[in-house]
DNA sequence: CGGTATCCCTTCCGATACTG
DNA sequence: CAGTATCGGAAGGGATACCG
């Protein structure tokens, strides 16, 4: 478990949840994972803009909350899958959910800019 | 709306709501303001641990992004109430579900050291 | 009452290069 | 293939003091 995740004094469990869950990538992995199990560079290729490194810190702080379990197989060349747990899992409906509320929101919040 | 909410390639929506919504305070406002409107000086006694400047800039971002409605009373002395917007009140179910997910994350993870 | 101003530290996050 | 190392800018977030 992260070091700082019940230190902070919360209000609601809504903040446990997104001291979890926050960040930019996130729950776009977990998204990801809810399709099926993914290999580290197929997760790189398929979400774009996304470092190597960012894509590791990302994998292993999931990792470390048990939201993903990270499968080894030793073969020659390395093979790792990432998975989601039984707790990974049970984000599906919240992240079905925020996928429709975001899609909505941009519907009703279209961009001013064109350029 | 604020700048860079449609400006980064979005692999899935979860992403462009994790931009509107995330943060350690957002979501915990949007769940006080769901009970009932506040005003500025009941929710920083009620957040515990914000400050007024982050709770200021919170608070503008979610009026600015269409989350929440910001009422100033002319008065003497001042009054300014924050209610939640049609769009902020989309957010019920899936604020009551993030707020499940972390009762049981707790309770499936406790934390290890006692102080 | 409902904020601002100033300062400063930490964390997030991206670019680039390199490795077993 | 699946990462690490290093660097550095941007954003998040807190302490304290002050303002209309």
């Amino acid at each position: 478990m992260r070091k700082g995740l019940h230190d902070k004094p919360a209000n609601c469990m809504v903040e446990v949840a997104m001291e979890i869950l926050g960040g930019r990538w996130k729950l776009a992995i977990v998204y990801k994972l809810l399709q099926r199990t993914h290999r580290f560079g197929e997760l790189h290729r398929e979400m774009r803009g996304i470092t190597p490194r960012m894509l590791t810190r990302q994998l292993r702080e999931l990792e470390e909350d048990g939201i993903i379990a990270r499968m080894v197989h030793r073969e020659v060349p390395p093979r790792v899958e990432y998975s989601l747990t039984d707790t990974g899992r049970s984000l599906e409906t919240i992240v079905g959910l925020l996928d429709t509320w975001g899609r909505s929101y941009l519907d009703d919040h279209p961009a001013v800019q064109a350029g």
